[in-house]
DNA sequence: TAAGAAAGATACAGATCTGTCTCTTTTGGG
DNA sequence: CCCAAAAGAGACAGATCTGTATCTTTCTTA
């Protein structure tokens, strides 16, 4: 066979798939390396001949969470339709609020993994990156809707999605809609630059 | 010796002291009863004499850390000095900073209660109702400024003060000076009774 | 079709964890 | 001082978890 570098054979694959399903529901420490090959159909070897470790898989699962919900899920979402950044920006509490209402909600999978009090400095750093790679997305927008400081706006929208997913789950359905309410008045007041910099980018 | 139904022998209060030290530092999961009672200098059937199981005695330490943190901690630093109602709302985020910048910092223990993977539904009841219990300070501090709405103001609030948790897991020192300019901005735009509220009560 | 790589299946070692049992020592009240 | 309850110490059972080793089967390609 010798599949060339980029092949990443089926049975990667599938025990990927599995991992998603699995570490994105129950948590890392839930889940054992057992469930995964179990639920993947693949033998154990298997899982270990593609991955050195249990944390590389973990490792895997977090780029893979950025690939299929921030990007493939979030962003994909947010740049739908004809909108300004603005509406873009306050879009995101929209989105969360679909999220939040699903019976089956996960949560945060760059949270959970950031506190859950078994992981790896490595793990941690790794979701620490995701979660600001989220923060980047928002400064793209923020830039788009001529706000300064992009940055510091970017971190202060991010605690309003983060707490707001926290509240989610102490059961608070609509705790993205009491967010959006925040969020609309911290956009009205931040500084905007004079000049027409929207045009710009 | 047949100590009496409230003098919880100091046999017990070690295993507690030790459990707190342990589970807000490390996490639920990543303790384990063994670790408890050799920090504790107890037997391991000591521990199950006063606690039916690991859970019972997660249960008793989230009743503690109510006792130490929320209310020996937060509660008295906001009830501190001369200040008004609002001035000890927006001390939160002042208490919070120095929280965050403990080299120590332990995080929320009801936060990552409820976000840990394995945790009973009892756990993560219980950490809910503690952090409704938090919420229920705010709305006193919140009835004094003669807000309206106090539940839902407490609820906005206490998004904030999450997510710059969750921030300052990401190693964020900030997060409590940041999140309290957009606590200003939520306050400031808060309706309030006409009537002077706060003179009631 | 034949050879070799990939994959399935499974047993196993070693560590860790919860909860139980037993035996000895300490302690405190009458 | 005595005795029973409480506590310390440690072995143990049973479950679970990571990672390895082994053996067989399937698949791909030359």
């Amino acid at each position: 066979m010798s599949l060339g570098e980029k092949e990443r054979s089926v049975a990667r694959e599938r025990i990927l798939d599995a991992a998603y399903e699995l570490f994105s529901r129950e948590g890392l420490n839930a889940v054992g390396v057992d469930t995964i090959v179990a639920r993947s159909g693949s033998g154990k070897m298997t899982l270990y001949r593609h991955f050195k470790s249990k944390e590389a898989l973990v490792r895997a699962f977090l780029d893979r969470r950025e690939e299929l919900w921030t990007k493939g899920w979030l962003e994909k979402t947010l740049l739908e339709g004809d909108r300004t950044a603005e509406e873009r920006l306050l879009g995101i509490f929209d989105a969360y609020d679909e999220w939040f209402r699903r019976t089956d909600f996960d949560g945060c999978s760059f949270i959970n993994s950031l506190l859950e009090g078994r992981e790896t400095e490595a793990i941690r750093s790794a979701a620490s990156q995701h979660l600001a790679n989220i923060r980047h997305l928002i400064e793209r927008f923020a830039r788009e809707a001529g706000l300064m400081d992009v940055e510091r706006f970017a971190r202060a929208w991010h605690v309003l999605m983060k707490g707001a997913i926290v509240a989610r789950h102490e059961g608070q359905l609509d705790a993205a809609q009491e967010a959006k309410a925040t969020a609309r008045l911290l956009l009205a007041s931040w500084p905007r630059q004079r000049a027409t910099a929207a045009a710009l980018s």
